[in-house]
DNA sequence: GGACTGATAGTTTTT
DNA sequence: CTATCAGTCC
């Protein structure tokens, strides 16, 4: 069957639409225009998505219609003359914004999907990689390889089209954002491509010029904004009614199914020849090769078009024959009747001269292409037959558009015009202007005065630390292979490159074997990637030293000497809930608690991190209910923890420490077998800490130690600087190294954060970093609240990535000559003092469209179905608390209780069993509350819980877990919930540990794992002490303010300061500081006041700025910008 | 024991 | 503003 499609449209949920984009509407324009299956666009919005299920039914294989009866009522507004079937197809198109090979890509592509449950599949995929609500056509950091891969994965019938693959601004091959071919852009699944978009401004005979073009099929659309719009550019097809007819027939054009396309003269498009539209300047390539790509007015990068970079990528010459299916050029009936008339496309004549053809003549389509001239005539528009026969031979001139700027039409010259008028001629006169070739010579007006505000974008950061160049320093600290070394080594000088490369040494020279390292840091994520660079160093199968965090390796150690002892490692939630459960017992005994469960975890830590007695840590002294209600849940909280084996965090370290003092032999034989220990981020050891390090060595051993005092962050959980400037005297004659040239940021920003830092109270001495690059200023950017703040950032990063959608360029809202270095969303990071401002600004530039990471505290496993199946591993395991237990039966068909749970953990902590052993004696003693039926049903429940347990216990860990989620509710609450992501984590987890011991470990020691799919780029929301260790091109630091930085009540303002130090150094090249004057605080509205650390900044080193109170934000009013 | 009310305090966070 | 906890009532 015979069918025109238009397959690239929008609906209203996307920005810069037209309102009254519905399926009712299309339903109706179809039908006017002559369409008979049209895109849905925008699937992947829930919006439209709720609207395409409740109104649309499937009538041919992925082919719906609009529900009848809702049909009927349409078409009541549809000539008669025009009415015809219409089917949608499910598509939708994404916005990639992402880097590859350095460079930000930036192209839009175009999705089919099979169906409704496919596109609901396919939703659910890219929610997890980026924000889909926002926008009809989401912008994912995504890269568009992985886009494919997805597609691909979802359905063999899926599949993706690259869209309008030549605009500069986002496309496959744009001349700003995109590759040279298909190949670069899509990788190993390049042949998985089978159709290119061309967009307006090209046209197949264009596209043909590039051979490697050749093996796609090249499909047009309307990509339209507006009903209006619609199939200025459609694909005519001659094959099945169907989505799999339209597939086979863009996949196998050798079968005839696709017949070719009806083209926009790509002259007339917004992006066909090059210049720049604030000055006014339009250029042939030709010219613009001529002025070296450089704009006459204002001295900057001209915008090419189409053309030019069809040019440049194109292998045949103008006019050689080439591949391809006929296509055929047409004009919007509306801007032919414009002309005609006179008057504007959107003028109420025309309007009426439209309806008028139509009513009369039949669909637009089949006026422009088939309708005979007589009948044309025979509606009395004067010169509109003449206007459409032109139209058809290609006899009109266009002025091409630029720059965002449609091309203008002429088809008469005003004699001509006068001439037909007068004459009414039917016949073609002699003298007509030429076939197309555009009048496309530069046009000039008078300057036009644009005002930018980045004439010198920074230069990219300098030679990275990764190259194989090393400073003195950085050589010297690698190859002081002797007794103690102390590395001062401040932000950006390369602290884990030498770290890494001092281990390779030693290894390599073999000074040290494997087995003699033992190399310490503070976080899961530092020991992996420095186990990483070594294995990427060393090569494969080599043996690695033992790296990992403090308190990692003081498991494995304890391991070794205990033998198989089982130590599990509570996690917080664990501790607190043991508190808990510590207070309520001690509460018993006739005292009330006079402080928090936190309050309480805080003190335990804090006595067990200096290894002292419980006396010498909680409440004050003079409080003597308090302390001795402290000391009661402290006494209990540790028989509850040895009675089931647990051990906490602090005690990982604390008894290592105690067994190594008190055990010189065992002491003496860890200190033969690490001949090398080398601890990173010493700064930020606490007591116990400390005393490890020092268990482990002696005076004169091999240690090496690397850090930096200025960014002790933690103090509030017992780091002590201190510990670093003692280190010459703690091993006398160790060698001091300084690292101070910084390859991470420019001199301005360390200038800056060093005169922050130099005003600590703390009287160290220190020597200025260097940089490699001046760098500019810093920006201080005042507003009036939070929110403005926030929409601030998001503005800049808008600005910098260089918009994130058409709608910037062209509206002329950014100065498309003017702008700075292309950016993408990984580059950019905000950081805050408090978790609490990120949610703000992550909701503002998320409703902006801005993809953003927000850090949480909250981990992976605390989804509760992932949470769930933890418990049941470590019951099954015979690892379980009580916790887990409480957890655990949610998840099954169970009679019990959780108060009758609750009152078996009192049993069983009144008789001091652990969960295995109370579970044991249930069935033979009676449990206190509970009657016989009760604990009959309980005891049926441990029973299931062992037989589950028996069930499974000899399986390899994933079968375990597949069998978990078939025994319990677990596998039902993952298959509903989108918490994939959950799973994939613990997946991963899985397949890095060796057993199951090792995985809770990992479970219960391990950091937070992102919920994000890390192929999408996005920016960076976290705080400023979790940004230690990170570097990006471009920060924002929010909430300079009194009261934040440094934060109301801290204690140690010299650590507020090095805090805002840690967050000024975390910038490669540009550094924005914000205040707001105003900002909610508990629900009250605070004036506020610029943090006092700004004043000892050098002014002169500062750029500030004020951002009106504007209004705040004109959503869709003004639909100029993402704010 | 569970549902309600009112008072109160409220960083930062890795393991 | 909101989570938490203690106290109150049924």
């Amino acid at each position: 069957m015979k069918f025109i499609a238009d397959l690239h449209i929008h609906s209203r949920f996307s920005r810069a639409t037209s309102r009254n984009l519905d399926l009712e509407n299309l339903y109706i324009s179809a039908q006017c225009k002559g369409i008979q299956v049209l895109g849905t666009g925008d699937a992947t919005h829930p919006g439209w998505f709720d609207e395409i299920q409740s109104r649309l039914v499937e009538a041919e294989a992925g082919f719906y219609r609009l529900d009848p009866n809702q049909a009927s009522i349409c078409d009541r507004w549809v000539p008669e003359s025009c009415r015809g079937e219409v089917r949608f197809v499910l598509t939708a198109e994404i916005s990639n914004i992402y880097k590859k090979d350095g460079r930000t890509r930036k192209n839009h592509n175009l999705v089919f999907l099979p169906d409704l449950e496919t596109a609901q599949r396919f939703n659910r995929r890219l929610e997890k990689i980026g924000n889909i609500h926002s926008d009809g056509r989401p912008i994912l950091g995504l890269d568009a390889r992985d886009l494919l891969d997805i597609v691909l994965n979802l359905d063999a019938r899926a599949f993706l089209v690259p869209a309008h693959i030549w605009t500069p601004w986002f496309s496959m091959l744009g001349s700003r954002s995109g590759f040279d071919s298909l190949e670069q852009c899509f990788g190993d699944l390049a042949p998985h491509v089978f159709a290119a978009e061309t967009g307006l401004s090209s046209d197949p005979e264009m596209n043909r010029r590039v051979s490697g073009l050749d093996r796609l099929v090249l499909i047009s659309n309307s990509d339209a904004h507006s009903t209006a719009k619609l199939g200025r550019e459609a694909n005519c097809f001659d094959t099945d009614f169907s989505y799999e007819g339209i597939r086979e027939a863009l996949a196998h054009p050798e079968n005839g199914g696709f017949c070719g396309t009806l083209e926009f003269y790509p002259e007339e498009g917004k992006y066909h020849l090059d210049g720049h539209r604030q000055c006014a300047v339009r250029l042939t390539p030709a010219e613009t090769r001529k002025l070296e790509g450089i704009c006459p007015v204002c001295h900057r990068p001209l915008t090419l078009g189409v053309l030019h970079r069809v040019e440049s990528l194109a292998d045949r010459c103008q006019g050689q024959p080439r591949p391809g299916l006929p296509f055929s050029k047409l004009v919007p009936l509306t801007d032919i009747l414009a002309e005609v008339l006179q008057c504007g496309a959107v003028s109420k004549r025309v309007t009426e001269a439209y309806r008028r053809c139509l009513e009369s003549l039949g669909s637009e389509l089949s006026i422009l292409q088939e309708i005979s001239p007589d009948r044309i005539s025979s509606l009395d528009i004067p010169l509109l037959d003449e206007a459409i026969r032109r139209v058809r031979q290609g006899r009109l001139v266009i002025d091409g558009g630029f720059d965002g700027q449609f091309g203008t039409l002429h088809f008469f010259t005003p004699a001509e015009r006068r001439r037909l008028l007068g004459q009414q001629s039917l016949f073609v006169l002699p003298g007509s202007p030429a076939p197309v070739s555009g009048r496309g010579g530069p046009v000039r007006s008078e300057p036009i005065q644009t005002s930018w505000r980045d004439p010198s974008p920074a230069a990219p950061s300098a030679a990275n630390s990764a190259g194989s160049l090393m400073t003195d320093a950085q050589k010297a600290a690698v190859e002081a292979m002797k007794g103690p070394v102390m590395v001062v080594a401040g932000p950006g000088t390369g602290k884990t490159f030498t770290l890494t490369r001092r281990i390779v040494r030693l290894l390599e020279t073999g000074q040290a074997s494997a087995g003699q390292i033992l190399a310490v840091t503070f976080t899961q994520k530092a020991a992996d990637q420095m186990q990483r660079r070594i294995a990427d160093l060393m090569g494969k199968g080599r043996d690695l030293p033992l790296i990992g965090t403090l308190h990692g390796c003081c498991y494995r150690l304890l391991q070794q000497i205990d033998g198989d002892r089982p130590m599990t490692v509570l996690d917080e939630d664990h501790r607190l809930e043991l508190i808990r459960d510590a207070m309520t017992l001690a509460a018993q005994d006739d005292l009330s608690a006079p402080f928090s469960v936190p309050q309480m975890l805080g003190w335990i830590e804090a006595v067990k991190q200096r290894i002292q007695e419980p006396s010498s840590g909680g409440p004050p002294a003079h409080d003597v209910p308090a302390r001795r209600f402290y000391l009661r849940v402290f006494e209990i909280y540790r028989n509850l923890m040895a009675v089931q084996g647990f051990l906490d965090f602090d005690d990982l370290v604390a008894c290592m420490v105690v067994r190594l003092e008190a055990d010189a032999e065992l002491a003496a034989s860890l200190k033969r077998r690490f001949v090398h220990v080398l601890v990173d981020e010493y700064q930020d050891l606490n007591h116990a800490q400390y005393r490890l390090v020092r268990a482990l060595t002696e005076p004169g051993s091999h240690l090496f130690i690397i850090g930096d005092p200025d960014q002790c962050i933690y103090g509030f959980r017992g780091s002590d600087w201190r510990y670093f400037d003692r280190f010459s005297d703690d091993y006398p004659g160790a060698s001091v190294i300084r690292l101070q040239h910084s390859y991470r940021s420019p001199q301005s920003i360390l200038d800056a954060a060093g005169q922050v830092v130099a005003g600590c109270r703390d009287g160290r001495r220190r020597l200025p970093l260097k940089a490699t690059a001046p760098g500019r200023r810093l920006n201080l950017i005042r507003t009036e609240s939070e929110k403005a703040e926030a929409v601030a950032i998001g503005r800049i990063i808008e600005q910098m990535v260089g918009g994130s959608g058409f709608e910037a360029y062209d509206f002329g809202k950014v100065d498309s000559a003017g702008r700075g270095q292309e950016r993408s969303f990984a580059d950019f990071a905000i950081l805050y003092r408090t978790h609490r401002q990120g949610g703000m600004i992550a909701e503002v530039l998320e409703a902006a469209g801005i993809p953003c990471r927000l850090a949480s505290r909250r981990r992976i496993w605390d989804t509760p179905h992932v949470a769930g199946l933890v418990c049941w591993l470590r019951l099954c395991m015979g690892q379980g608390s009580f916790f887990d237990l409480e957890r655990a039966i949610a998840w099954i068909a169970a009679e019990t209780s959780g108060s009758d749970l609750k009152r078996f953990k009192k049993w069983c902590h009144a008789r001091g069993y652990g969960l295995a052993e109370g579970m044991r004696q249930a069935a033979r003693l009676p449990v206190q509350g509970l009657n016989a039926a009760r604990q009959h049903r309980m005891i049926a429940l441990f029973a299931d819980l062992e037989r589950i347990g028996d069930e499974i216990r000899d399986r390899p860990l994933e079968a375990r877990i597949d069998a978990l989620l078939e025994k319990t509710r677990l596998g039902e609450a993952f298959d509903a919930s989108p918490a994939e992501a959950g799973l994939a984590a613990l997946a991963e987890w899985i397949d890095a540990c060796r057993d199951e011991t090792d995985l809770l470990l990992h479970l219960s020691l391990s950091a937070d794992a992102d919920l994000y799919d890390p192929r999408g780029e996005r920016v960076a929301l976290m705080t400023l002490h979790a940004a230690k260790g990170l570097e990006f091109p471009v920060v924002f630091i929010a909430g300079c303010e009194d009261g934040l930085i440094p934060l109301i009540g801290a204690e140690d303002l010299d650590e507020e300061r090095r805090l805002f130090y840690v967050g000024l150094t975390r910038a490669g090249e540009r550094l924005f500081l914000l205040t707001a004057a105003r900002r909610m605080c508990y629900g009250r509205c605070e004036n506020r006041t610029m943090s006092p650390f700004i004043a000892d900044i050098d002014p002169g080193l500062l750029e500030i700025e004020s951002v009106a109170g504007r209004p705040l934000p004109l959503r869709r009013q003004t639909q100029m910008s993402l704010f």
